[in-house]
DNA sequence: AGAATTTTTATAAAACATTTACGAACCTTT
DNA sequence: AAAGGTTCGTAAATGTTTTATAAAAATTCT
């Protein structure tokens, strides 16, 4: 859907960052890593990640500073990482910003887990300013979060290929699109040389979305080239 | 307008209990205490605390069935605390929907921290979302305080896990419930693949709650997606 | 132990994707 | 302009996956 979460780690010693940088990336997250405070706020400017695993001693400013440094600015959350563990330090990390205090040696699966949770809340609070996605063109409209589609004003029931190919088709109006282009976006690539799935898909969307299926007028062909759809008005 | 911010505390050891109680409550909160996790539910619905503070073991619904129970319908934070330190189990808890977990025995000052760290959050991004104890819509009327679905006027008896699954429906009309998402939300991120559980559930709920089970009105199935619950009128 | 509930198992029915078939329209070549 | 080959639209046959339902087995609660 949408690009890969970032995530910025801060840390003075190789051995954690390589092994967070890993072990991270291959979760699917798109890292950088900072060794100090004053790189991760130059970093934290150019890149803006979403979220930030800092550790509490490096040289320079230090992870407290760096929590109230970024807390003045953003409210990305915070994960402290740290090889002490007394309840004072943690109680300081807390209430200069951070969200969650990690102590060393900690389990990877943990670490991920907290990550989760702290994406998980600002998604969700990013979720309640933006409304529900919806492609709206000409006489469609799509929600993709109900997964409907009306036109017209008046619903329309897909099944789940129909669906894949309409969603496509609406999120390209007025191209061109080849047979190749369709059938690797909507049955991967395996299935480039299947133009028969097409024909028979385009006739079932046609048969529900025309007035007259028998002659077009959103899903048009391009004679051997593919399709193309003109969301009308 | 200041008032106290309110603070569910779920155990069923008295002697864990009375300490949070006198500590939070010295410390300007407002607390109550459950003793499990069903009169957590009930009293979410009656109080709308701003923040739970719940165990891990207790008798009946427990505290990952809580968490989940409790994210269904609400994004308030959540801190589990436990005795139990297994990596494994925190991974679970975070996953179910907590935003904390601290293990048994705790500093009491840190506890504190966290729960500043997490209310913090909330009140920054003014999640302030006004928990009714009555969830309405259409023919359905589920009062959260005595778990009690009322279709059309007439009430309807659930067992728990039938109860869990209505919840999480109303919560989301209209929109499409992957088979994935209800599973984690009902049964846990252990149980994605249980497919077969949604298929005798739905069944159950349908025939108490629809007039003609076999052609659904209310519970509609969205094949090789999930399941869309339509509140009618 | 007994009752209620959840989980597992089995089977028939339904929804859907894929494949096949064939006539019509279209291009190319002669 | 006619023949041969290709693409396109449509309907229908086939096969696979998913769903509905009942009922047995296991678990939990009282």
């Amino acid at each position: 859907m949408n690009d890969k979460q970032r995530i910025l780690i801060v840390d003075d010693e190789p051995q954690i960052t390589r092994v967070l940088r890993r072990s991270l990336t291959t979760h699917g997250y798109d890292v950088r890593v900072a060794s100090d405070g004053l790189a991760a706020l130059q970093t934290f400017g150019d890149w803006s990640p979403d979220l930030v695993v800092t550790d509490l001693s490096m040289p320079g400013t230090d992870g407290l500073q760096l929590c109230r440094n970024l807390r003045a600015i953003s409210q990305l959350p915070i994960i402290v990482l740290s090889v002490r563990g007394e309840e004072r330090t943690k109680v300081q990390a807390l209430d200069a910003g951070a969200d969650d205090y990690v102590t060393k040696p900690f389990g990877m699966d943990e670490l991920l887990a907290r990550i989760r949770a702290a994406l998980r809340r600002t998604q969700a609070a990013k979720l309640d300013d933006v409304a529900s996605p919806v492609l709206e063109v000409g006489d469609f409209r799509l929600d993709l979060e109900d997964r409907r589609l009306t036109v017209k004003g008046s619903e329309v029931h897909l099944t789940p290929k129909e669906y894949d190919l309409m969603v496509y088709l609406i999120s390209h109006p007025g191209k061109v699109l080849t047979h190749h282009t369709l059938l690797t976006a909507i049955w991967g690539g395996d299935s480039v040389e299947q133009t028969e799935y097409l024909r028979v898909f385009v006739g079932q969307l046609r048969k529900k979305i025309e007035q007259q299926p028998a002659t077009p007028r959103y899903i048009l062909t391009e004679p051997w080239i593919g399709y193309r759809f003109d969301p009308g008005s």
